[in-house]
RNA sequence: GCGCCCGUAGCUCAGCUGGACAGAGCAACGGACUUCUAAUCCGUGGGUCGGGGGUUCGAAUCCCUCCGGGCGCGCCA
């Protein structure tokens, strides 16, 4: 709501500049004031207008504020400075908020966003910086859903890569198991494959001819036939469905799950490399250190020397760049083969995930992919392959796909000195000295994503308990579900992109203060007032009331003596944040703000419940009027709560 | 060596495209529960915004430079 009432400001401003001055602004941008006595918008252009005018910025501040026609909506501008504060009228901003806010979510329209995230290898257990990509990714599909967008979630299954195939060699030269006894592993097998991974690891670099197994297997799971695939095959599909558990966990899921054994097999590849040989994107090496190979010429950026980045091996074979040009190139539609799907998990609430396979029935008339723009969730370390991905479709002369590419990069979750002493990792002194510990999963070195979720559980669990004694066991375990997975995806969110998280136990389980049960805690609160309210009023005490509220929408004026209250105001004003704040995080990716965003609302909420006593209020004026501030706000919370994939609990 | 990112209170971090006295959470200390749940609220202390220069009416924010730290630059992904 303010974000309307800012752009509608700034468009009146720049027109009566232009009238009285003959000048036309350069920038009208609405700020908001550091103290609200300043006002509920305030503009600078009057410094900028200064100079043109030769004038001080003071006596043009105080010339507009006397000569402006302010509409209907603004109570007053006044000059402070050189700034010109606008004061909204209060009475007719709550009606607003509150039409605003029971307006029905806009359907999905328009071309369909693609966001791929999570990625995570199918070798091994998920951890906390696949939990940060996971909500990044989810969050932000959210977002784009909340403006009306057409989103589409695709998860990369790469399937065929080294990772899998030394979980296999582990099996097969480790283990010396078959695929039928690797099948009758119990779970959790995702951990089972965590340790084997480490384990794996360390047994080549034992021996360096060891190595040669690996070579062998991926050869023989990019064949894609015999017990080798087959427990390839087995072991991804096992992990796969183990991630998509972890995830819905944490409230995150997926549409389609793309395999790259799929891209090969479907021969999606074959097609990329003609057009790429055809475009003369790629060139054969004849001799130098790369000969034998196709590489991909980028020309240097800012004074950077150009350089070569191999794309097929000498040995024919293609590298993962290669294979992400062609799954970039599919998402945008600009492959003419299409993949076959079938459904590889079905959600509790029977919503399916979809993932490519050839034995899937060609009859299934799924339209993914063919977006008309791509988001790729992935830490910022891949910055590089991310633009010769995109270097590769522009060279394929796909330059509005190529504009279209986004890599929504994010720095990594490491664990703190604290947290790596808890979990008693051994560190070299090298690696003490330094301010955190990389996650690593060759090394087995890190919390696992399920770990994580169970602690949080089973804190909140306790905190329950000790709150709600009288709930059934089924009804605490719910809540503290909910109050954990609240935890967690604040905790991820909290930080901007570009921040890397020095992982702490206590800081991720800390549930007061910034965090997501704070948040929870103040919609429930909310919450409380009206269920009391309805228990404590009987038929005819709530249909009086209801019919206060009335009122209260028909003639807001009656009330705007109460809404004077700064208290009050400010909670109104940051609730009518909200669109700016969700504008603001689309436009930089930036989740941390729209978190930033909830967790002042209920800051200032809690401060409003905290010195308005609603159910005890006599006058029966005022409780009508800090019900409606307060079921605003409520609604507000709700909302901004759900785009961060936050619910809130029935209690707490 | 080259490129990208970071350096703000004891700790962890905000500070949006430069704007009105630099903020939050945690930690410390002191207060507020017969009240709509204290997972809360109020108060106190705590900062030469890494150093220096520049642009500007105005710089934590933009530019240059130096110092310190992280990451990337594979016929790995």
């Amino acid at each position: 709501m303010l974000l309307r009432r800012a752009r509608q400001s700034e468009a009146l401003f720049r027109d009566f500049v232009r009238q009285r001055f003959s000048l036309e602004l350069g920038s009208a941008a609405a700020k908001s004031p550091p103290r609200i006595e300043f006002g509920d918008l305030a503009f600078a252009f009057p410094f900028e207008l200064a100079r043109s005018l030769r004038r001080a910025p003071r006596d043009i501040a105080l010339e507009i504020a006397a000569n402006f026609p302010a509409p209907p909506w603004m109570a007053r501008v006044e000059a402070a400075g050189g700034y010109v504060n606008v004061f909204l009228k209060r009475d007719r901003f709550l009606a607003d908020l509150r039409d605003s806010l029971s307006a029905s979510p806009e359907p999905p329209r328009g071309p369909k966003i693609i966001v791929e995230h999570t990625n995570i290898n199918p070798n091994k257990a998920a951890h906390i910086g696949h939990l940060r990509n996971a909500v990044l990714g989810d969050t932000f599909g959210r977002l784009l859903r909340s403006r009306g967008h057409s989103v589409e979630i695709q998860n990369y299954i790469d399937d065929t890569g080294v990772q899998v195939a030394d979980v296999v060699v582990g099996f097969r030269h480790l283990r010396k198991l078959s695929l039928a006894q690797v099948r009758a592993i119990p779970e959790p097998f995702d951990y089972y494959c965590w340790d084997l991974y480490a384990k794996v690891r360390d047994w080549y670099r034992r021996e360096d001819s060891r190595l040669e197994h690996r070579r062998r297997t991926l050869r023989e799971i990019e064949e894609g036939e015999g017990e080798t695939s087959r427990m390839a095959e087995h072991v991804s599909l096992r992990i796969v469905n183990a991630h998509l558990r972890t995830m819905w966990r944490v409230g995150v899921r997926y549409d389609v799950l793309p395999r790259e054994s799929q891209i090969l097999r479907e021969r999606f590849w074959d097609e990329a490399f003609d057009q790429l040989k055809q475009r003369k994107a790629i060139t054969h090496v004849a001799d130098g250190p790369n000969r034998g190979c196709w590489v991909m010429r980028l020309p240097g950026e800012n004074g950077q020397p150009a350089e070569e980045k191999i794309i097929v091996r000498s040995d024919g074979t293609v590298t993962y760049v290669g294979k992400d040009i062609a799954y970039q190139l599919w998402k945008f539609g600009l492959l003419e083969k299409s993949f076959r799907y079938r459904v590889v998990h079905r959600y509790p609430d029977r919503d399916e995930v979809w993932m490519t396979s050839s034995d899937g029935a060609s009859d299934v008339e799924k339209d993914f992919g063919r977006g008309q723009s791509v988001y790729n969730v992935i830490d910022v370390r891949q910055s590089y392959l991310q633009r010769v991905v995109v270097h590769g479709l522009r060279s394929l002369g796909h330059e509005v796909p190529a504009d279209q590419s986004t890599h929504f990069s994010y720095e990594m979750v490491a664990l703190s000195q604290k947290c790596s002493q808890e979990l008693g990792i051994e560190l070299s002194e090298a690696d003490r000295a330094r301010p955190y510990v990389e996650v690593s999963g060759r090394k087995g070195l890190g919390v696992k994503a399920d770990d994580l979720v169970d602690k949080l559980i089973e804190k909140s669990l306790q905190e329950v308990a000790d709150r709600q004694p009288d709930l059934t066991r089924e009804a605490r375990l719910r809540i503290a579900t909910r109050i954990a997975v609240g935890a967690l995806r604040y905790f991820l969110l909290k930080y901007a992109r570009n921040s890397v998280i020095a992982f702490d136990f206590g800081e991720a389980l800390s549930f007061e203060g910034e965090t997501g049960p704070y948040l929870q805690y103040s919609v429930v609160r909310a919450n409380n007032i009206f269920r009391k309210l309805r228990s404590r009023r009987g038929g005819a005490g709530q249909r009086e009331q209801e019919n206060r509220q009335e009122d209260l929408w028909e003639h807001p004026e009656r009330f705007a003596d109460l809404l004077e209250d700064d208290q009050i105001w400010k909670l109104l004003l940051q609730a009518g944040r909200s669109e700016g704040a969700i504008e603001q995080s689309f436009k930089t990716l930036e989740m941390s703000y729209l978190a930033k965003h909830a967790f002042s609302l209920a800051q200032i909420f809690n401060i409003f419940y905290h010195s308005h006593h609603i159910l005890s209020q006599k006058d029966s004026r005022k409780q009508t009027c800090y019900l409606a501030v307060a079921d605003t706000a409520r609604r507000a919370m709700t909302r901004s709560l759900a785009l961060l994939g936050i619910e809130v609990p029935e209690r707490m």
